[in-house]
DNA sequence: GTGCGCACGTA
DNA sequence: CGTACGTGCGCACA
């Protein structure tokens, strides 16, 4: 034990500094729980762990309720502020984070955390221990002797390291009389009275003449005046104090002090605890901070698994290996003058070299359709090599859409933390002996690829466990190949309409600014909400918006209700707040525009644009688009629609076709749900709000009204979201009671609807997951959270994940079917819009492609109800549209 | 430079 | 107090 060092932390002490350090506004998570004081507790946790490197940590934290000292003495702690609500559930948070880090923590009934700290400083200490001790608490100041110091966070500044000397400094004593010093002067946070008229000074001079609190008592008579006076008053409650304040040695916890040996972090429970309170960077320093606990295997060790890298020519490698091999590519940006690719193949054999050492070997290799291959992300790596001419096939596996499909709510897929977490083992900073570089990172990569098919295996089988067929991820794998092909084909723009869009925006961006500026008679920046909020609610003295994290709210709906409060008044700051709201709309509108455009026209190469689809990012099932994103194009509003007038066909292609899903998220309420009336609804072909309004009105079809309809429409996409009566009301602008009528009346009309959405929610929170109709499966652990705002958000999203996530199975699988069936034509798909394709169509092919696109999307999947498809085809996306 | 909140575009 | 995303800006940190 000589070289161990024993962290022990005031758990309670530290989360409440955190707590009042961090403000709580700026700390919240969707679900409404505060998490200041979890996120400073780590952080400064983290600190003490980087600084002093302690082989063993222990937390201890106080527990609800009494203790022995409140029984002794009543005010112990006494007058106490209550606990601010924003703290609630942080302690717990911390206990669930300690958790998942391997950290051991402990509370003893009727006992506080620094006795629990002080007992274990003792037994640490006996054990041969440094001990450094992390307490806001100066009570602790009695346990620092020469094996143990304490950690004493100060306000707004550096953490004080308090060895005997530092007490000494500090309080005037020396941490052996610290305790008389406290019992003399009294503690204010702990509701306990001193000598009054007697402070650390006196206090000081007192022990250092006499001793502790029984020899200044005994030579009380000897002091003169007030101080003394006071002193032979209180002499009971000083006595009382020195029980008081003593921490208890001895409780009867930790058998073993090697309990305190932290066992490492258990990655999946960290992620998905971390997942939920939205931490991204504190998840990256814990993982780099504290090692990853073993699995369960036997050679789970953590450690590197033995790996044998081998440089021999690549081709007389290969023929030593059969069936599949794990493929990663190193440095890919720098093929081929640089860059490496690694092969690996189970029990640890792997062959590493540069691409440049090997290429036609390995070119021929990765072409092969004949050789089974597993990779993470196939569709990087096959823009990768298909920029230095090879097509990449045969992959047999996709370990990163594998892992997607085992828990799509995690936002990071890093290879290595997926082989330590499903096969125990450690990829990084592996050194191989070997001689021909000396660059680690291809040592880790031919640990990476050595491991991967092993991780495709344990993938495939939990996969398998939830009675997975493994047609989802063929359809995920296929997908992704059609992906890499629509990210390579792009879509041609019209740069000139761009340049001529930009600068009208442009035009309006300055002259609504101008007019903003003239009707308060000064220049702000209109992009700064905190600028605009000293304008409207200061300057123009409006009535404040709804109030957010930090201030007022300054959305456009807020500013049109803002323009409503003030429309009937002449005054002149009503009529100056008029232009200046009027001229705000404007200006971010125009410059919404123009930055959409300005996007655009960075993005262009070569007369197009390519968009990266992301297959891994929405936890329901659709993909997203990024660099840029092409699936929030305007298409509102007619200047939003100009924009996508610039998306053309390119050289060799004559149109640009569209193909959407009408209504797919309602007909699959009304096929899953199976409610007879609305199925019936969609079988008639009729406009569907219509046909609904006048069942949910009793009106004949003819008699419904454009609200009436509009209404109506609303209602129906918000039932797939867990729409509210108060959510209805507000979006309508119609009383709570009008709104909660309207669903009651939408409800006794389409039951098995409600019956239906209800369901998701219940099976959802017995399975702890929802299903789509392919089964793709999305965890909703806080289904059963206590805290009804999370539990609340949980529940919509039960709602809602399977229906979102149907509708992204079935574009999937049509746009597969679309592909697949257009082999033989020119014509090509190009982007995905969640129920929407666009595609690029060759001369002469319109025709054809519009039959199969319509054949292969209206049957994708069989429901009670048909899928119905809008095409349109023109010279641009926005003509295409209908 | 980085991370966050706000605002806003799409389905 | 309606789901799922990505982006750009200002601002407050380091």
């Amino acid at each position: 034990m000589k070289d161990s060092t024993l962290l022990l932390i005031d758990g309670h002490s530290l989360a409440f500094r955190a707590f009042y350090a961090l403000r709580a506004e700026n700390f919240v998570t969707d679900g409404g729980q505060h998490t200041n004081a979890v996120s400073g507790f780590l952080t400064t946790f983290l600190k003490l762990i980087a600084d002093y490197e302690p082989t063993h940590i222990a937390v201890a934290f106080d527990l609800p309720g009494g203790t022995f000292r409140t029984r002794m003495y009543g005010d112990y702690k006494g007058g106490r502020g209550e606990t601010p609500a924003e703290f609630a559930g942080q302690i717990e948070l911390i206990q669930q984070s300690l958790d998942a880090m391997g950290v051991r923590w402990l509370t003893v009934e009727d006992y506080e955390a620094d006795d629990i700290v002080a007992t274990l400083s003792a037994r640490g200490e006996e054990s041969g221990m440094q001990v450094y001790i992390s307490s806001g608490d100066k009570d602790a100041f009695q346990l620092v002797d020469e094996r143990c110091t304490v950690l004493y966070p100060m306000p707004r500044s550096e953490t004080q390291v308090l060895d005997a000397d530092g007490v000494l400094n500090k309080t005037g004593v020396l941490p052996s009389n610290y305790r008389d010093l406290a019992a003399l002067v009294g503690e204010n946070a702990d509701n306990i009275p001193g000598v009054p008229g007697v402070g650390p000074k006196t206090a000081a001079k007192w022990i250092a003449a006499y001793g502790g609190v029984e020899e200044i008592l005994a030579h009380a008579d000897e002091i003169k005046g007030k101080a003394g006076e006071s002193l032979r008053a209180n002499a009971e409650q000083v006595r009382l104090n020195m029980t008081l304040n003593e921490l208890v040695r001895d409780l009867p916890i930790v058998e073993d002090i090697e309990e305190l040996r932290p066992i490492g972090v258990d990655r999946d429970a960290l992620h998905a605890l971390f997942d939920t309170l939205g931490f991204r960077n504190l998840r990256s320093r814990v993982l780099a901070e504290i090692p990853a606990r073993g699995g369960g295997d036997a050679d789970a060790s953590g450690k590197a698994a033995e790996v044998f890298v081998s440089r021999e020519p690549f081709a007389e490698w290969l023929a030593q290996v059969e069936g599949p091999c794990g493929v990663v590519l190193v440095d890919s940006d720098a093929l081929p003058s640089g860059g490496a690719v690694a092969v690996g193949a189970p029990g640890g054999r792997a062959w590493v070299r540069q691409w440049k050492d090997d290429a036609e070997a390995l070119g021929a290799f990765l072409a092969d359709p004949g050789r089974p291959k597993v990779l993470h992300g196939a569709k990087g790596a096959g823009h990768a090599l298909r920029n230095i001419g090879v097509e990449l096939d045969g992959v047999r596996r996709d370990t990163l859409l594998q892992a997607y499909l085992l828990h799509p709510d995690q936002r990071v897929y890093d290879l290595d933390d997926l082989v330590i977490r499903y096969l125990g083992r450690e990829i990084e900073g592996r050194k191989s002996p070997a001689t021909l570089f000396d660059d680690v990172d291809s040592d880790d990569g031919a640990a990476a690829a050595a491991a991967l098919v092993e991780l495709a295996d344990a993938f495939d089988s939990e996969l398998a466990e939830r009675g997975e067929d493994g047609a989802l991820l063929d359809l995920e794998m296929a997908v992704s190949r059609t992906l890499g092909e629509m990210e390579d084909a792009g879509i041609a723009v019209d740069e000139g309409l761009l340049e001529q869009l930009r600068q009208d925006f442009d035009g309006r961006v300055f002259a609504a600014a101008r007019s903003a500026y003239d009707a308060i008679g000064g220049e702000v920046n209109l992009s700064s909400p905190k600028q605009l909020q000293e304008v409207l609610f200061d300057q123009l003295g409006l009535p404040p918006t709804r109030k957010t994290k930090s201030g007022h709210t300054t959305n456009a709906d807020a500013l049109a209700n803002l323009a409503v409060s003030i429309a009937g008044r002449e005054d002149d700051k009503a009529l100056a707040g008029q232009q200046f709201l009027a001229s705000l709309l404007e200006h971010r509108d125009a410059i919404k525009l123009r930055q959409s455009v300005v996007g655009l026209q960075r993005s262009v190469r070569d007369g197009r644009i390519h968009t990266t689809f992301q297959q891994t990012a929405a936890a329901t099932g659709r993909l997203s688009s990024t660099d840029p994103n092409l699936q929030n194009i305007h298409a509102r509003t007619a200047e939003g629609r100009s924009i996508r007038a610039a998306f053309v066909p390119g050289e060799g292609y004559e149109s640009i076709m569209t193909a959407d899903y009408s209504q797919i998220e309602m007909r699959l309420m009304a096929a899953l749900s199976g409610d007879v009336e609305l199925i019936e609804a969609f079988r008639e072909g009729a406009d569907l709000h219509t046909y609904v309004a006048s069942r949910v009105y009793g009106v004949p079809e003819e008699k419904v009204t454009a609200d009436d309809r509009s209404h109506i429409k609303a209602m129906s996409y918000g039932l797939a979201y867990g729409l509210s009566a108060y959510g209805l009301s507000k979006q309508l602008r119609i009383s709570v009671a009008q709104a909660q009528a309207l669903m009651d009346d939408y409800f006794s009309r389409f039951g098995r609807v409600r019956t239906y959405l209800d369901s998701l929610v219940q099976e959802a929170r017995k399975e702890g997951y929802t299903q789509t109709i392919l089964g793709r499966r999305r965890y909703l652990p806080d289904l059963n959270s206590t805290n009804r705002q999370a539990r609340e958000a949980a529940e919509r999203m039960a709602l809602n994940a399977p229906i979102q996530g149907s509708a992204a199975d079935i574009i999937k699988l049509a746009m597969v079917a679309v592909v697949d069936s257009m082999k033989e034509m020119r014509s090509r798909v190009l982007l995905q819009v969640h129920d929407e394709l666009v595609l690029e169509i060759a001369p002469g092919e319109r025709d054809a492609v519009e039959a199969v696109v319509r054949r292969e999307m209206e049957n994708a999947v069989e429901l009670a109800v048909p899928l119905s498809v809008g095409i349109g085809v023109g010279s641009s996306w926005r003509e295409a549209a209908h």
